[in-house]
DNA sequence: TTGAAAGCGCTAACAC
DNA sequence: GTGTTAGCGCTTTCAA
C-alpha cells in the first residue's frame, strides 16, 4: 500500500485534514505548518491518489474522448494523430487527461461513452467528429453532460459548443479557384455523406458553381469511400461519363491521393488532365506527385482549441459558442490552368 | 447527485452489499432477488460508479499510454493511429479503458507517467516506443509497475514485456531483396538514432551487406529527420557522395516519399536511377509514385498484442515474454533491377 | 490556524 | 443467502 495522507500527517504532527489543506496550498494554513508538512511529504516520497481525489470531488480532471468508429476510414486519416497532439497540448497545459472511446462498431462506442459518463470517469467528452443524427451527441445533449464537438453541429447550432472550420467557405474558394484557372467541368468528391464536413464542402462547392453561373451536374458529385479501394471505382466512373470533369475538388488528401493513383493507373494524368484541389494539408500532400494543391485546415488549433474549450466550459461553466478555425489555401501542382492562352501549369 | 447503489438497495428492499453481489454476479445471491434488484437499478437507470469502485477495488481497469514526446516526429506517422486502433480493439475486448499521455517534451510526459502511476489512475502502462536509456521505463522497473513496450526493451530484455517485429531480419531480407537486385552500392536511412527500431534495422542491414561481402561504407548511412525537411538534406549528401548509392534501405514510408520527393527535385528519378525499399506499409505506399516496395509489420497487431499482454500480465501476474509479429514483404515499383540482361522493373 | 468527523459510492470480511 | 460494518484516500464542513 502507497504513503496516503495520514502517513504524512503523523510525520508531520497534524491532522490529515491539514495535510488536505497543504495540498491545496490553502491560504489559512501557517507557512510554518506548510513547508513542515511538505518536508514530510517528500521524506516519505508521498504522492496524492487521484482516484480517492476524485471521488471525493466528483470530479476527475479527465476528459473523453469519443472517435468515429474505427471502422469508419476517417480514423486511419493522418489528420487524426494532428488533432490528437492538439487535444494533448491544450489537455496537458491545464493539468487535464485524456480517456479514449474503444469500440469498433458505434454501438460498442456508444456504450463506452455512457460507461464514461455514468460512471463519473470523465468530466466532459470531445467527440472527434460531427455527423447528422449522432446517438452519442443526443445522448449527452440530454443529459446535459459538457461536451465540445470537432466540426459544425447538425442541428441546436446555438446550443451546442463547437470548433470547426468554415468549411463551406473553404470548399467555395477551392471550387473558386478552379472555375478561375478555367474550369467550367468540376466536379466533387466527397467522403462519408453524414459527416458534417462533408456536407460543408459539398454546399461551398454548390455555391460557387451557382455565382458562376454554371450548372451543376449530379454525374460529377461523388460520395465514397476511397481510402480502401484507393480511388478505383470513383475514377472509373467519373472517367465514364460522355463529358468528364476537367477538374475535381476532393474532401481529402488521402482520398486525392488515391484518385491521382488510379487515374494515373487509367492514363489520366495529374494536372494536365485532370486539375486536383484537395483539403486538409497532410505532411505528405507535399510529397506526393504531383505536389497537392490543398486547403490547410490547421488540423492542430482544431484539437487544441476544442480542448481549451471544453476546459473553460468545466471551469466557467460558460454558455456555449463555436469557434471558427481559419483555413488557408496552398497552392501547389496538381491544378493547371485551361484559361485560352494562360500558362499550362499554375507554378 | 446520481442514482447510488443505496437507492437500488433502498427501492428493492435490501441491503446495499446484496446491489453489489450482484453487479458482481456473485453465485450466492438467489436468483429471485437477483431479478429483483435488477428490476430495481433499470427502473432507477443505475449505473455504478467507476470512481467509487477503483477506489475500493485498488484497480481502475485503465491503461496508460505512452505516446513519444510530440515534438518527436515519429507521432506524426500514419503508423499511429493504427497502433492506437489495435490497441483500443485489444482494451475493448477485456473491458479496459485507455488514458493518454500528455506533453510536449520528455520532462513533461514523465511527469505525466509519475501521475498516472503513482496517483492510481492506472492499472498498467503501455509505451508506444522503445529507445535506448528510456527514463520512464527505468522508472516504471523501478517501481516495479506492470507495462508492456512496443518494440525491443534496450537492455533486461528477459525481465521485459514486449511486442515487436524482428526488424533485424526485416532489414536484412529488405537489403538482401536490393542486392539480389544486383546493387552493391546499398544505403540506409534511418529515423532517431536512439529508437531500437532504427537500431536493428541498422544492424539487418548491416548483416546483410557483410553476408553478401560488400563493405560497409559509413557516408551511405544517414539518420536524420525527415518528415520536416522532406529529405532533402539527405538527397543532397547522399548525391554529393562520388559514389552515389544505387539503392536505399528506408527505415519508414513517409520518409522514402520524402526522399523520393528530394531525389526528384534533383533529377534523380526513382526507381530508374535509385532503388527504395522502405517500412510500414503503411496507406499510402501503395499510391504513392512509384508505389513503394514496403515491409509491412502488421503495425495493427503490434497495438492488439500489446494490449492484450499487459491485460494477461494484470490478471494473471504471469513472468514477461516476448511477442514476435510477423512482418512480410510487399513488392511494388519503387526498385529496380540492374543485373546484366534482366528486366528493367520489378513488376 | 488547526483538528475531528462525516461522507464521496463501492467492496469485502465477517456475522447471522 | 443476506445484512452489518469497516474501510479505500481524500475533501470539507463544523468546532475549537
Amino acid at each position: 500500500m502507497a504513503i496516503t495522507i495520514k502517513d504524512v500527517a503523523q510525520l508531520a504532527n497534524v491532522a490529515p485534514s491539514t495535510v488536505s489543506r497543504v495540498i491545496a496550498n490553502n491560504p489559512r494554513i501557517s507557512e510554518k505548518t506548510k513547508v513542515r508538512v511538505r518536508k514530510a511529504m517528500t521524506k516519505l516520497g508521498y504522492h496524492p491518489n487521484f482516484i480517492a481525489r476524485s471521488l471525493a470531488n466528483q470530479s476527475t480532471r479527465i476528459i473523453g474522448l469519443v472517435m468515429p468508429s474505427s471502422s469508419n476510414d476517417y480514423y486511419q486519416n493522418p489528420f487524426f494523430p494532428t488533432i490528437l497532439q492538439g487535444l494533448s497540448e491544450g489537455a496537458q497545459e491545464n493539468h487535464y487527461s485524456l480517456l479514449l472511446s474503444t469500440g469498433k462498431t458505434e454501438d460498442e462506442i456508444y456504450e463506452g461513452v455512457v460507461n464514461m459518463v455514468q460512471g463519473g470517469m470523465v468530466d466532459g467528452i470531445i467527440l472527434m467528429y460531427s455527423r447528422m443524427n449522432d446517438h452519442i451527441l443526443t445522448y449527452l445533449r440530454e443529459r446535459d453532460f459538457p461536451f465540445v464537438i470537432i466540426g459544425k453541429p447538425y442541428d441546436y447550432i446555438e446550443e451546442i459548443t463547437y470548433v470547426d472550420n468554415d468549411n463551406v467557405l473553404a470548399a467555395e474558394q477551392a471550387t473558386d479557384y478552379l472555375i478561375k484557372l478555367g474550369h467550367e467541368r468540376v466536379g466533387f468528391i466527397g467522403g462519408d455523406e453524414s459527416l458534417m464536413m462533408t456536407i460543408d464542402r459539398l454546399s461551398g462547392y454548390e455555391r460557387a458553381l451557382e455565382r458562376a453561373g454554371i450548372d451543376r451536374r449530379m454525374e460529377y458529385t461523388l460520395h465514397e469511400d476511397f481510402l480502401h479501394e484507393g480511388g478505383q471505382a470513383a475514377a472509373k466512373r467519373l472517367l465514364s461519363i460522355d463529358e468528364p470533369p476537367t477538374a475535381l475538388v476532393v474532401s481529402d488528401d488521402l482520398m486525392a491521393l488515391g484518385i491521382v493513383h488510379s487515374l494515373r493507373e487509367m492514363g489520366v494524368r495529374t494536372p494536365e488532365e485532370m486539375s486536383i484541389v484537395s483539403f486538409n494539408n497532410v505532411l505528405f500532400s507535399e510529397l506526393s506527385l504531383p505536389a497537392l494543391t490543398s486547403v490547410d485546415i490547421n488540423i492542430f488549433d482544431l484539437g487544441y482549441q476544442a480542448a481549451k474549450g471544453i476546459i473553460h466550459m468545466l471551469q466557467t461553466g460558460d454558455a456555449p459558442a463555436g469557434t471558427i478555425i481559419p483555413h488557408h489555401f496552398v497552392e501547389r501542382h496538381s491544378c493547371r490552368s485551361i484559361k485560352q492562352g494562360a500558362m499550362a501549369m499554375t507554378y
